[in-house]
DNA sequence: TAGATTGTTAATCGATTAACAATC
DNA sequence: TAGATTGTTAATCGATTAACAATC
């Protein structure tokens, strides 16, 4: 299995939301020229792309939807089930937490972990849990406090949600318990290290691309 | 004023999340060498970057962190005060208007907007508004149904946090009301026309990347 | 076969890097 | 002046594009 361009790499998540919507339409066949159209590139880069993931085409005919989102689901490892704990129990946890973005990717939530005391609506008998309005966490998720992490068992993907002057510590707590991965939804800026692979989310820096484009007016 | 390349600009909101906190701490100087370690990126970029927004070093001390600060958060148009509506009582929604990465950013949410008649328990009287657990609006901010987008007077900033499945609607909604820019939120790709500006935040395709480099072992 | 569409190539473009002269 | 650190350059690297031969 060759190694894929960064870049490449960097683009199949686009084209994994992409195929997932077709496939619900049950789309069958898609030409690199109509997929260029959806996930908005050049049908010429679409080519390339799914060229370096290995020989998924067909000419004359196009790609197979499923065989093209099974392939790339599998490169990123949506299949691997990875587990999540999440750290903190801010609206932005839960709302992770609750919703479908993680689910759709294989990712499970096993608990939210909260640092301060918050005066939560869980209703630890039902199932689904409903902490508040909207937010009703999976089944078998867990909200405990953070000094309970030791008995939670994953150790796959640490979602570090938490208020960004928690960030530098919980980080630490994260690393020290052997979380292979960090995705970081806080503002600050962590570095991975051999043991723990950290992705910054940078969620408000899109934002702020948007608002240069209105600042500037020039910009594509 | 020349115009910058496209990877800088890209940049530039992770030059303002640091130098942030470095002002938060009394920093008042600092060199290409140290601001490289902070967001993660080499010196010799750094200061390539940097120049490429005038002459804001000195050479044989380095940077003043207001000016950078300042010079950063002007070209980004943080300080243009834009408006933001937001589309969607959904969690992640309510988990924006209520936190702090918009305000941080000089974006000021007027309305928050739902679709479906949710149970949302909102104390109208009370200010700060209380949504629920931890979701405390900002005054000045309303909640209202889709329908009465009319009453809404911002017309800046449109963020789709609604579900995916109503996104085309609300975002020729969005697109036909004049909305300047849109932070798309959901999952599918948007494209933006000569009127109106779309970001797609595409926030779940981080986790995706981080996925991959738990999956595939060597990345990085 | 004719038409469609891929996979691949060569050319271009833009981004990154390392080194160092300029300068405070 | 000596030390530190920038701004800039040339060289490298990687990504994108357009064109077309290969092939279904």
């Amino acid at each position: 299995m060759k190694q894929l361009p960064r870049a490449v790499i960097g683009r199949l998540p686009r084209y994994f939301r992409c195929l997932r919507i077709l496939i619900n339409n049950e789309v069958l066949r898609i030409s690199s020229d109509e997929l260029a159209g959806l996930v908005g590139l050049s049908a010429s880069q679409v080519r390339g792309d799914l060229a370096a993931l290995g020989d998924l085409g067909q000419q004359g005919y196009g790609y197979s939807v499923k065989t093209l989102y099974a392939e790339i689901a599998s490169r990123l490892g949506a299949g691997d089930n990875f587990e999540a704990v999440i750290f903190g129990a801010t609206p932005l946890g839960l709302a992770l937490a609750s919703g479908p973005l993680l689910s759709r990717r294989g990712v499970s939530v096993t608990a939210v972990l909260y640092t301060k005391e918050v005066r939560t609506i869980v209703c630890e008998g039902e199932s689904p849990k409903t902490v508040c309005e909207g937010v009703v966490l999976p089944d078998g998720c867990r909200v405990l406090p953070v000094s309970e992490l030791e008995s939670v068992k994953s150790r796959d993907i640490a979602i570090l949600a938490c208020d960004d002057e928690e960030a530098p510590e919980l980080y630490r707590l994260v690393a020290d318990h052997g979380f292979r991965g960090v995705w970081n939804l806080t503002e600050l800026e962590l570095r991975g290290s051999a043991s723990t692979r950290v992705i910054n989310a940078r969620l408000g820096d899109s934002l702020m691309i948007l608002c240069f484009g209105l600042h500037s007016g020039d910009w594509e």
